[in-house]
DNA sequence: AGCCAGGCTAAAT
DNA sequence: ATTTAGCATGGC
């Protein structure tokens, strides 16, 4: 049992801890008998979910919580967003599959990293290649002996000082040089990723996929997950085929309807949207 | 063995 | 302007 400064009880009512951490949006975090494992920034954290809140453990005894709360984004009304999906059956049988799906906020760096690598790779691998990637050149965690995640998240300047070959040696093949020039753009500065917050959705879009190896679908996840811009939409392949078979059976649209689709029909909370759909797509029963 | 994975890029139609 | 091959790697 940790001291009590180390603990805290945040209320969180619709909030399914194991679907939002684990569907693919992060890649870090672990389940074992004690809750949820992770890291955000520098400090580590456990999370499991009481009756009608969630209790998270810190190694050391934080000033305040107010990182987790905005990681977490357990003041976001859950019923509001549910409300502004749109009335129709694949919105109602992707609610229905797992209500208490949340979206993080997540650290910009970080995330644009791991959507860097997660092109073409299942959900597993890319835990894979990120957790490879903070063994090697993540700075140490202070962490309570057992625990299974022990370091930070490389920041961009110490992937900025790797060669291509350290990072291929994570086995993240191709991707490996849009890795490493991210990274450079960040540490050099060329690329300001705090300053983001402030444009548009459509000017940070433009300035992330002037990155190689960010495209539409990698850039809509940085947007969304790590700068909350709720109309950021990405499509990969799950959600291509939820837009297909669910919304367009008949005939497929051509790209220009599809992406004016995309950006019309799923309302204020399209993002959130979205993980409901790519969420129930990937774990529906097909038989 | 062949196909596919939270894609993107550049070459070829 | 749209379609297609190639890109590393690993699990099924």
């Amino acid at each position: 049992m940790p001291p009590p400064e180390f603990t805290a009880r945040f209320p969180a009512r619709d909030y399914d801890l194991a679907a939002t951490l684990a569907c693919g949006q992060a890649f870090r975090w672990r389940e074992n008998a004690a809750g949820w494992e992770g890291a955000i920034g520098a400090r580590w954290v456990r999370l499991r979910l009481d009756y009608d809140g969630i209790v998270a453990t810190a190694a050391v005894p934080p000033e305040d919580w107010r990182w987790l709360v905005e990681h977490l984004q357990t003041d976001v009304d859950l019923t509001a967003v549910l409300a502004s999906f749109p009335d129709d059956e694949p919105m109602r049988a992707s609610v229905a599959a797992c209500r208490g799906l949340r979206l993080l906020r997540q650290e910009p760096w970080e995330c644009l990293a791991s959507f860097i690598l997660s092109s073409t790779k299942h959900i597993v691998q890319i835990q894979q290649i990120v957790e490879l990637l903070c063994t090697r050149f993540g700075e140490p965690l202070v962490a309570p002996p057992g625990a299974v995640v022990t370091r930070a998240f490389p920041t961009a300047g110490r992937i900025a000082a790797c060669n291509e070959a350290d990072l291929r040696d994570c086995r993240m093949g191709f991707r490996a040089p849009s890795l490493l020039a991210a990274a450079r753009a960040v540490a050099s500065g060329a690329l300001d990723l705090a300053a983001l917050h402030q444009l548009p959705v459509d000017a940070a879009r433009d300035r992330l996929t002037q990155l190689r190896g960010v495209g539409p679908k990698i850039a809509n996840c940085v947007l969304l997950f790590a700068y909350g811009f709720q109309q950021a939409f990405p499509v990969d392949v799950w959600v291509m085929k939820a837009l297909r078979e669910l919304y367009f059976p008949k005939r497929q649209p051509r790209p220009e309807r599809l992406s004016r689709f995309v950006a019309t029909h799923f309302g204020p909370n399209a993002g959130y949207a979205q993980q409901y759909l790519f969420h129930y797509m990937r774990t529906r029963r097909t038989d």
